[in-house]
RNA sequence: GGAGGCGUGGCAGAGCGGACGAAUGCGCCGCACUCGAAAUGCGGUAUUCCGAUAAUAUCGGAAUCGAAGGUUCAAAUCCUUCCGCCUCCGCCA
């Protein structure tokens, strides 16, 4: 969300933002809507402001029949006032609606494109691996080793389902729990979030209204204290994010709070329902699976937010490393990078069955725009209330990373290598193989 | 599982239909006293929105007493639902 008296100003800005990040909005009725809301509401306050005089007349009347009269002035007010104020929440919905269409502007670094051929590749880490004999897919390798089992995991889960098993469910915590480890050394602060969330807090972070048909609902949300049902819908995030600042919703921040540094562990899950046919095969595109987040709530600052991006940037990169997995760094695009998002970054690792890199990790910042959403605001020094930013990157998530993990790290014998950061949480094993099963 | 109570400004806490955006105390800010501080005295001290003059102020108006509805000319105050918190009894760890 960005403020109406911004857009009013920038309208031709606006306008380009809509076009180059593709949403479908009309900015000139959005303005129009908040002109005739702003109308309305004059019309209402006028009609309060004589209400709360007639009032004051009814105090003051002596005369039994001149009171009489004020009340039934103060009846017909009231009846005004209550058509007025309907059409005033019917048109107020409408704004509000429009209002969390409204993408963020982009910074001057960002390409703009339509798709990720327009994405520019900023760096690359470490040298993709070269193999003297035919490299496995990571399903083969799961299959032979017996780490991973989707068609048990379809069985009982349907498509897209899995089951990890032995050493890839240790592997799986290994890198989660490392993961969570370095956060907690950089000073971040860990969260378990719910993962079932009410509609606020995704509307908050943006996955509302846009990407909706990504988000499960709950068919039966349950029962309240009360026995009665539970009647506002709830969803299955497909993130930690919308809760991590779902936690902070409607609050005043003191400056000397800031930067708040969050660490979310989560259950994600996904229905990918937009994304039919794309990567089927494997532990890719998956409807549930568990993801580090980090997020960062900032001051209103757009070098400071800077600071930050590069800094989760720098951290995923490091956790990369751990594992000693290549990857690049790709600078999003306007239609690539999501309506909130200020400046995006992807990190792509390589996977060698794919024989590409692709997607593990992606870094944003979206400066206030969903502070706006959420209404998360922080008092400066001299007692000014300003929107917070809010920055967001993948710590790790898997099972995803396990693609290249495996087939990065496979050995000519079958076996896989594990990386020594993860050592200390497999009983500080050196391969996963058939032969070193306990 | 049963019974009851509470939710008001930064905090504590009164008000329980019109004089209430809200007593009082604490805190905070300013001024006075003081070499300085403490103590004391005096004054100020919520937020959001709309509008007008005007570049971060002033004035006018509206809304807000956990949330949403309702009754009334008028609601912090009455009614309904929801949320949160607390106490007691029972039950199970």
């Amino acid at each position: 969300m960005l403020d109406i008296k911004f857009i009013k100003k920038n309208i031709d800005l606006i306008k380009e933002t809509v076009r180059v990040k593709n949403i479908d909005l009309d900015v000139n009725h959005l303005v129009g809507v908040y002109d005739k809301k702003i109308e309305l509401l004059k019309n209402i306050e006028d009609i309060r402001k004589e209400k709360n005089k007639n009032t004051e007349l009814v105090k003051e009347a002596i005369d039994k029949k001149e009171c009489l009269k004020i009340i039934q002035e103060g009846k017909l007010l009231k009846e005004k006032l209550q058509k007025l104020e309907e059409e005033y929440k019917k048109i107020n919905k409408e704004f509000q609606e429009l209002m969390l269409l409204v993408p963020n502007v982009y910074s001057d670094d960002t390409p703009i494109g339509r798709d990720e051929k327009d994405n520019k590749e900023l760096y690359r880490w470490a040298e993709i691996p070269k193999f003297d004999f035919l490299i496995k897919s990571h399903l083969e390798l799961g299959r032979e080793l017996d780490l991973i089992d989707i068609e048990a995991g379809a069985k009982v889960s349907g498509f897209r389902g899995y089951f990890l098993k032995n050493e890839a469910v240790l592997l799986h915590f290994a890198i989660l729990w490392h993961s969570l480890n370095k956060l907690l050394q950089k000073g971040f602060k860990l969260l378990l979030p719910p993962t079932l969330a009410r509609e606020f807090a995704l509307t908050g972070s943006g996955h509302f209204p846009f990407g909706k048909n990504e988000i499960y609902q709950i068919a039966n949300p349950g029962r309240l204290a009360s026995e009665k049902k539970i009647s506002e819908p709830l969803f299955l995030t497909g993130t930690s994010e919308p809760s991590l600042l779902g936690y902070y919703a409607n609050q005043v921040l003191d400056e000397k709070d800031l930067p708040i540094k969050m660490a979310g562990i989560s259950q994600c899950y996904r229905s990918e329902v937009g994304s039919y046919g794309k990567d089927t095969k494997g532990l890719y595109r998956l409807h549930e699976f568990m993801k580090v987040e980090q997020v960062v709530i900032c001051k209103n600052d757009v070098k400071e937010s800077a600071k930050y991006f590069a800094e989760i940037l720098s951290i995923a990169e490091e956790i990369l490393q751990d594992l000693n997995l290549p990857y690049r760094v790709v600078q999003m695009c306007t239609g690539e990078m999501g309506p909130g998002k200020f400046k995006m970054y992807d990190i792509e690792t390589w996977m060698p069955s794919q024989n590409a890199y692709a997607e593990t990790h992606s870094d944003s910042n979206l400066t206030d725009w969903q502070a706006r959403r959420l209404n998360i605001k922080y008092k400066t020094g001299n007692g000014e209330k300003q929107y917070v930013y809010t920055l967001n990157n993948t710590g790790v998530a898997s099972p995803r990373i396990l693609i290249p993990i495996l087939e990065c790290h496979q050995q000519s014998d079958g076996s896989i290598k594990i990386p020594e950061a993860l050592r200390p949480y497999l009983n500080n094993k050196e391969f996963i193989s058939k032969l070193t099963r306990t």
